[in-house]
DNA sequence: CCCAAATGGTAGGAAAGGTG
DNA sequence: CACCTTTCCTACCATTTGGG
C-alpha cells in the first residue's frame, strides 16, 4: 500500500518513530492523557473487564475460574475511549499486546493503568500505542532492572499529534484497512484448508483407485475400502510386511548423534547408534500421535519403545504403503472400526 | 518479579495380555 | 514360560492469561 506524500516533513526527534509531516506537533503524554484511577470500593460498578489479545472484554464476575481477587472493591472504574495499559512485567511477558482501548464502563484490576484521553482523539491515540506497543518500545523504557511501570513513568512519553480532523480520518481509515485485511486473511485461511482437504482427497484417490480412471473395478469387500481396480490385491497386512516395535526411551536421545530416532511424535530425534538397517515405515503406537504420526525413512535408525515399525515389505512399494497408511489407517482407527488386533486385520490393497 | 490456574498436551512406569 | 506387545495411569511439561 502507498501512500500519497505530504508537503514537508520533520524529524519527530524520537528514534523509533522517524520523520512526520511538519505540521504535526510532539506532545508529551501527559499533555493529552490524564490517569483515571478511579476505585470501585463500594461495589459501585460490576461490570467486569479485562485486556485479552490487545481488546478489552468483558468477563463473568460470578465465573469462579481462574485466580480472583478477595474482593472486586479494589478494582478500579473506567470509562468508554478510556486507554488501558498493561505494564506490568514488562521482561518476562515479551509477546502479549499491552494497551487497549475501552468500549463500554466497567471495572479491571488495578494492577493496570488506565487512562483518560483529553487532547487527542481516543481511536487514534490507540493505535499509537499499538503501533508503539509492536516496535517494543515499552519493554525499553524505565531501564534495565525496572519490571513494571506507572503512570509517571510513561507521562513524558512522546506522542506526535497530527491536527483533529487528520487524527479522525486516520483512526477511520485504519478501522477500515484493518477491516479489509483481517477480511483477506480468513479468506485466505478458507483456501488454506480447502486446499489441505484437496491434497488428502488427491492422496486418498490414488493409493484406492488408482491412476487410471478407466481400469475395471471390483468390491474389495471391506466396507470402509468400497471398491478397488479389479487387478489389485486386497492382503492382510502382516502378510506384506513385518510389523515390530522400537526399544528406545526417548531419554535415549542424544543430540548430535548420527542416527536418526523415530519417537512417538512428528519430531525426529538423533542417536547415537542404530537397531535397524532397512527401509521401513514408522508411526506412533501410542500417545496423541497414534494415526497422525508417520515416517517413511530407509536406512540406519532406532525407534521408541512405542513406535510400530514396519518393515521387511513384499509385494508393496514403501512409498505407496507410507501414502496409504498415513492416509487410511486414521479413519480407520479414529472411527474405531477395530479395537482389538486391528494392527494385523488392517487390509492393504496393492 | 513471581506465581496461579487452565489448557492441552507428551513421556515413562508398570503391569496385563498374547504368543510361539 | 520367556519374551515381546499393548494398555492404563499418572507425572511432567510448555504455554497462555492475568493476579498479588
Amino acid at each position: 500500500m502507498s501512500f500519497p506524500a505530504y508537503p514537508s516533513y520533520q524529524d519527530s526527534g524520537i528514534e523509533w518513530v522517524g520523520d512526520v509531516p511538519s505540521h504535526w506537533l510532539r506532545q508529551p503524554l501527559f499533555a493529552l492523557v490524564a490517569e483515571r484511577d478511579e476505585s470501585n470500593e463500594g461495589m459501585i460498578e460490576n461490570n467486569l473487564l479485562s485486556l485479552s489479545y490487545g481488546r478489552i472484554v468483558r468477563k463473568d464476575i460470578d465465573n469462579n475460574d481462574g485466580l480472583l481477587p478477595a474482593s472486586f472493591e479494589t478494582y478500579q472504574i473506567v470509562e468508554p475511549d478510556d486507554i488501558v495499559w498493561r505494564l506490568t512485567d514488562l521482561q518476562n511477558d515479551q509477546r502479549s499486546l499491552r494497551t487497549a482501548i475501552v468500549r463500554e464502563r466497567g471495572i479491571i484490576t488495578s494492577a493496570y493503568l488506565a487512562t483518560q484521553p483529553r487532547g487527542i482523539a481516543p481511536h487514534y491515540l490507540s493505535y499509537l500505542l499499538r503501533a508503539y506497543d509492536l516496535t517494543k518500545v515499552f519493554y525499553s523504557m524505565g531501564g534495565g532492572l525496572r519490571q513494571s511501570m506507572k503512570f509517571a513513568d510513561v507521562k513524558r512519553l512522546p506522542v506526535m499529534l497530527p491536527p483533529a480532523n487528520e487524527q479522525v480520518a486516520i483512526a477511520a481509515f485504519l478501522d477500515r484497512e484493518t477491516a479489509k485485511i483481517d477480511a483477506l486473511i480468513e479468506e485466505q485461511r478458507c483456501l488454506i484448508s480447502l486446499l489441505k482437504e484437496k491434497r488428502q482427497a488427491v492422496i486418498s484417490h490414488a493409493v484406492t483407485e488408482g491412476l487410471d480412471p478407466h481400469a475395471p473395478m471390483k468390491d474389495s469387500g471391506i466396507d470402509w475400502l468400497g471398491e478397488v481396480p479389479a487387478h489389485w490385491d486386497v492382503k492382510r497386512l502382516r502378510f506384506i510386511c513385518h510389523i515390530g516395535t522400537g526399544d528406545a526411551d526417548t531419554a535415549d536421545a542424544v543430540d548430535d548423534g548420527a542416527y536418526p530416532f523415530f519417537v512417538r511424535s512428528p519430531v525426529i530425534e538423533r542417536i547415537g547408534d542404530y537397531s535397524h538397517d532397512c527401509e521401513a515405515v514408522l508411526t506412533a503406537g501410542d500417545g496423541a500421535g497414534v494415526g497422525k504420526v508417520y515416517h517413511h525413512f530407509t536406512g540406519k535408525f532406532r525407534a521408541h519403545q512405542r513406535v510400530y515399525i514396519f518393515s521387511r515389505f513384499e509385494g508393496v512399494h514403501g512409498r505407496f504403503f507410507y501414502a496409504y497408511m498415513s492416509e487410511m489407517f486414521a479413519k480407520v482407527v479414529l472411527e474405531g472400526v477395530r479395537r482389538q488386533r486391528q494392527w494385523h486385520r488392517f487390509e492393504v490393497v496393492n
